[in-house]
DNA sequence: ACGAAGATAGTTTTT
DNA sequence: CTATCTTCGT
């Protein structure tokens, strides 16, 4: 590219102010569909080009691996040069490798090893019953969210003043064990990373500054969805000199239940000095009608930046919005809408069904399976998460650090080699009191004959066992090791034996554990300090697979039906968009509807929702539910209310159309449900009495003339349909 | 040491 | 309802 306007080629005047901005501190806000990751890329490449910025002088952080991808691949494209060993990757990538390569200095074993949410769940119950804490005033998974919380703050043990509480000193304590742990078995969480490399550039002065030094330009993705500990490495380590360019979207922050801070985005004109704003508002996705809805939706949020969606494009087909009688009305309604577009030629990899809470996906499951389409949930289990590879990875992490309980643990009778919870409990508390790890009270054990009999032999075959694989796998290369060591393990075999089909499900994962191995040694993107024999390049595949448990996606080939949660849709398009469950109390969900701010995030994921969609978006409710087993009534979201009408049409039974869902509108602008001469007028939301049930609400109206039914909420009885011509019903 | 029966809880999940 | 965990029995 020798013209560097070139890179300015096909922008809108938004995006080439974005792009071209001199160097200086930016905050990019990218609508939804705005073209947001063109954006980033070509920025770079303008920097690159424009400014004279060296591709090592870049920093550009990320939240997922996939994003991290998309730009480097966008960007080598873009570039036609290789970026090898750039800097591009996520706030944990990125925080690894500066540990990684500054070990020392960050105090920690060269060979420490990365654990998971579920390892760190292991270790919390562990310390638990280890420590005789009860588990119904603390439970695990408390436990886990405060420690990872404190440490998204940046708070290490001794900061976190409890108050005098005994409730918060007690989970004080929990976190100061459980880091100690951690240390001693050369463990480190996803927290920990980047709390550990903030540390380590705070508390080296020299390190520090050679990093500012280096970096010329620091950007970041998704910035809405940094929390406070990435806001403040981030801060650290541009020092505020090195210019930011920081992307994202305020409305769009979904994520605040776990951490992330909307603040971030909002105050980062006033942190950084000489902030340049650039809004890209023109979307290149939606029609107008779904873009509209969208504006008028997120309007109702307070604090916004400001930003509004427009297109050039058409205003296209209204959202149709249907009420099923139920649940599985709903999904059926669904199912046969997605039927007729796959008739009129819609792919349907092209459609997806968005929902609240996982929970739903089940009866549109059982529904689609019923009528024979093809469909694929996104999300799930992934693949370094499984069972079966979760304890080969145990065995691996073994051969390189025998001190780490929790592999330990994992497959000490995995298989089942007659070491009962009894022996385990005989070694734990040995390890705890001596204080050493549970490998050398295992061997402290066997020496002074404290285990003896059948126990102490099957401890010493696994102790050998282990010594064993670690010997036979020196020098080989990694799919190698990985290959011996589930087949001499026992591993495949224990799987292979086990009934049904989840056990050749699980060898053919072990045996694909091996291809990924391989496939990993041959396209490694990042070299550790002394790469090359197996073992440095085992230990860079176990970093990789805690970082990066793999994908969701599989077969790009069928033709399937999306099914996924808004959350993860996010970041996603899909020309027809189906989203159900529209309800008070789904979605918005009733966890998340007394504080405001939490309803207003719920509201941004409605946002995200609606913007996923292209060109025809379906919004579904269901008048009855089952929940938790049992039926429920539920009342449509508030969500819909806060839609304008003129862009919704509401949906019967088989396409038909009728009126907008004016139905559930209270306010000024109330729709009458008129039973005709010598029945009562009626409207929404008005009190009337019954002459069994007694007084209620009208919630929900349908129909006309003799046969118009009415949703009422009636005191003590719950809520009700009745048919007007039937129904002795007295406007109060 | 494994399996069956009972108890319990039940949003969302980038790393 | 149903997935998951705990407890108890063999």
């Amino acid at each position: 590219m020798d013209d560097v306007t070139a890179i300015l080629d096909h922008m809108n005047p938004a995006q080439r102010e974005a792009v071209s901005a001199p160097q200086g501190n930016m905050l990019v806000l990218a609508g939804a569909g705005s073209g947001k990751t063109r954006v980033l890329v070509h920025r770079i490449a303008w920097l690159m080009q424009a400014e004279g910025l060296s591709p090592y002088a870049l920093l550009a952080v990320t939240f997922t691996n996939k994003a991290a991808r998309e730009m480097r691949t966008r960007l080598e494209a873009l570039l036609g040069i290789s970026l090898r060993n750039v800097w591009v990757g996520t706030f944990h990538s990125i925080a690894h490798r500066l540990l990684r390569t500054h070990w020392q200095d960050a105090r920690l074993p060269q060979h420490f090893q990365i654990i998971d949410s579920d390892d760190q769940l292991r270790l919390v119950k562990r310390l638990l019953k280890d420590h005789r804490v009860d588990d119904e005033r603390f439970p695990p998974r408390q436990v886990q969210s405060f420690i990872s919380g404190c440490k998204e703050e940046g708070l290490r043990p001794h900061q976190v003043d409890a108050h005098g509480d005994a409730y918060m000193a007690q989970m004080v304590e929990l976190y100061e064990r459980y880091q100690l742990t951690c240390e001693r078995g050369g463990l480190v969480d996803f927290g920990e990373l980047l709390l550990r490399s903030l540390e380590l550039l705070r508390d080296n002065p020299a390190l520090l500054a050679h990093y500012r030094e280096r970096f010329g330009h620091v950007l970041v993705d998704e910035f809405q969805d940094t929390n406070t500990l990435q806001y403040a490495w981030l801060k650290l380590l541009s020092g505020m000199s090195t210019p930011m360019t920081v992307v994202g979207d305020d409305d769009q922050s979904i994520y605040g239940w776990r951490g992330a801070r909307i603040e971030n985005i909002r105050r980062f004109e006033q942190e950084f000095p000489g902030t340049k704003t650039v809004r890209l508002e023109q979307n290149y996705r939606s029609t107008s009608a779904i873009l509209d809805a969208a504006n008028a939706l997120i309007s109702h949020n307070s604090e916004r930046m400001g930003k509004e969606l427009w297109t050039a494009g058409d205003r296209g087909e209204p959202i149709s919005v249907y009420a099923g009688f139920n649940d599985l009305d709903e999904a059926r309604f669904i199912v046969d809408t997605l039927r007729e577009k796959v008739d009129e030629g819609v792919n349907r990899r092209e459609m997806a069904i968005l929902y609240r809470s996982n929970a739903q996906s089940r009866v549109l499951e059982e529904t689609l399976i019923r009528q024979g389409v093809p469909y694929r949930i996104y999300g799930g289990q992934r693949f370094y998460e499984r069972l079966e590879i979760k304890n080969a990875l145990a065995y691996l992490r073994l051969l390189l650090n025998r001190d780490d309980d929790a592999s330990l643990e994992r497959v000490i009778n995995v298989p089942a080699r007659g070491i009962g919870t009894r022996t385990v409990e005989v070694l734990r508390t040995r390890a705890r009191q001596t204080e050493v790890s549970l490998w050398q009270a295992l061997h402290d054990a066997l020496l002074d004959a404290s285990l003896k009999g059948r126990a102490a032999t099957a401890v010493r075959a696994f102790s050998e066992l282990i010594e064993r694989l670690d010997n036979d796998t020196a020098g080989l290369a990694l799919h190698e090791i990985i290959d011996h060591v589930i087949t001499t393990s026992g591993l495949i075999e224990h799987h292979r034996s086990e009934k049904g089909e989840k056990g050749q499900a699980r060898v053919e994962n072990l045996e694909e554990l091996v291809t990924a191995a391989k496939a990993f040694t041959q396209g490694e993107s990042f070299e550790p300090p002394e790469a090359g024999e197996g073992g440095a390049a085992l230990e860079a595949f176990l970093s990789e697979a805690a970082l990066n448990a793999g994908d969701h996606e599989a077969d790009e080939f069928e033709d399937c039906v999306q099914l996924m949660t808004l959350h993860s849709a996010k970041g996603l398009e899909f020309p027809v968009v189906f989203i159900a469950g529209v309800e008070e109390g789904l979605f918005p969900h009733k966890m998340s509807m007394e504080e405001p701010g939490r309803l207003e995030e719920e509201r941004r994921l409605c946002y995200v929702g609606l913007t996923r969609a292209m060109r025809k978006l379906y919004l579904t409710h269901a008048e009855l539910r089952r929940l938790h087993g049992k039926e429920t009534f539920q009342r449509p979201s508030r969500f819909l209310r806060e839609l304008p009408e003129e862009y919704l049409e509401e949906v019967r039974l088989r396409g038909q159309i009728s009126r907008p869902v004016t139905a559930s509108r209270p306010g000024p602008r109330q729709e009458s449900v008129d039973g005709g001469a010598d029945l009562p007028s009626l409207s929404l939301g008005q009190r009337v009495s019954h002459p069994v049930f007694g007084e209620g609400v009208i919630l929900n109206a349908e129909g006309e003339g003799e046969r118009a039914r009415v949703q009422v909420s009636f005191e003590g009885e719950g809520d009700k349909w009745l048919v007007l011509g039937f129904a002795k019903l007295t406007p109060l």
